[in-house]
DNA sequence: ACCTGAACACCGTTCAAGT
DNA sequence: ACCTGAACACCGTTCAAGT
């Protein structure tokens, strides 16, 4: 009885905008983003945005149900950065290959997205635009049916998955931070795990950025390589 | 210069808990766990722990030194869960295989879990401890170096990234959703793609919890394969 | 049609004061 | 050593009232 409707700003129309005058939501949208992006999720409030607007708080309830119908419409905007090659012209398997490293690059630009993937449902035209590219690549490599959206959640998980907890790990430390006194205490909390240890002592020398770089590589190949078998059967 | 140090609960030691008055960590994180599983994130508040525990609010904070403390001990404590078989029993790739399955379970049965893996960093000994045991299967599979490392982060990249929009999906829906009503709407913002629109008319005699078991599997099996590859080369 | 301000019911956290 | 209450600086959202 208590239970809350399924609600999303892409299941109703939006307020009809037929007058000229008053603000419009793409103008609020991108003030949030700017919002977003400047101070991560929680820089965002309803009265820093009506203040950055101009405007009462309360007056951007004209444009939005609540914050997160505005937070669903600045997420789905970023999307729109995402880089999506023809598959007909590169091939499927360097069309999926851009479009995973080009995800991982949006989320890393616009951090506060991670915070969002596990609390709104990605629903908006680009999420939706970007999901039917990279099926069309999956058909074109040869899979048919349900299997192309298995393909697609396989891989868009994957990079999710990897870029999320950087986003975390870059969230906790600063410039500020004083390197050697981290690695320290990481290793100290990882002395009861020799193998674990061990594989960090071994790693001092390396540029930490360079090594993520590395390891999504890894990854993707993997990944990639992995659907490329399922062709073959 | 006025950048956050990095910090975690992980990092200090806790309040020497020499007299066995007061209360203790371990009853504060289990009563946040309780509050967490059954109102969500949102659901968890200082004060509300505090009312739960009889006691201010504010007392928690001299066994804390904030919220998101606490929230990295409860969050650390749900990996305690986790299945850890022996690879050297049953061989590493069934080991990481029911390990996969393992968290998408503790995930689900967790949700406001995926909320904080794109926020804190895991550094509890639970975590720790299931990254070592994985870390175990890897190496007997034949995986050195860092490659070890490597091949820990796509396969647990894969299983949160694919698990974390679940989440999202299941928080959007509840049993009082009109299904009819949401395929409908749905079916109508993916009008503009075909591909798109067509697989979800196709799909509307599956069982969607069926449908997401068969997703994770295909591209768990992927995964694996894709890993296993590298080994032969 | 659009915007305002006051008001409600909350937050996390600090801190001086108590025992 | 442990806990309290008051206080500060915030939140999202509702709603009657204005133009």
């Amino acid at each position: 009885m208590t239970g809350k409707q399924f609600t999303s700003v892409w299941l109703h129309e939006p307020r009809k905008a037929t007058t000229p005058q008053g603000r419009s939501r793409e103008e609020i949208v991108a003030a949030a983003l700017e919002l977003l992006d400047a101070e991560g999720l929680d820089g965002l409030s309803m009265r820093k945005l009506g203040a950055k607007l101009r405007a009462g708080a309360t007056s951007l309830y004209w444009y939005v149900a609540n914050k997160d119908e505005l937070l669903e419409l600045a997420y789905d905007d970023i999307w729109g950065e995402l880089v999506t090659p023809d598959p007909e012209v590169i091939g499927w398997r360097d069309t999926v290959s851009v479009m995973a490293h080009s995800m991982r690059q949006v989320i890393l630009r616009h951090p506060w997205s991670a915070d969002l993937l596990g609390r709104l449902p990605a629903l908006g035209p680009h999420s939706l635009a970007f999901t039917d590219r990279m099926s069309q690549a999956f058909r074109l490599a040869g899979f048919t049916g349900m299997d192309i959206d298995f393909a697609n959640a396989t891989l868009t998980g994957y990079v999710l998955g990897m870029t999320i907890p950087e986003v975390a790990w870059n969230n906790s430390m600063t410039s500020q931070v004083d390197q050697a006194q981290l690695r320290e205490t990481v290793v100290r909390i990882a002395a009861d795990y020799p193998g674990l240890r061990d594989r960090l002592a071994g790693n001092t020398d390396q540029d930490p950025r360079l090594v993520r770089e590395l390891c999504f590589d890894f990854g993707l190949v993997s990944v990639l390589d992995g659907l490329e078998a399922r062709l073959a059967k």
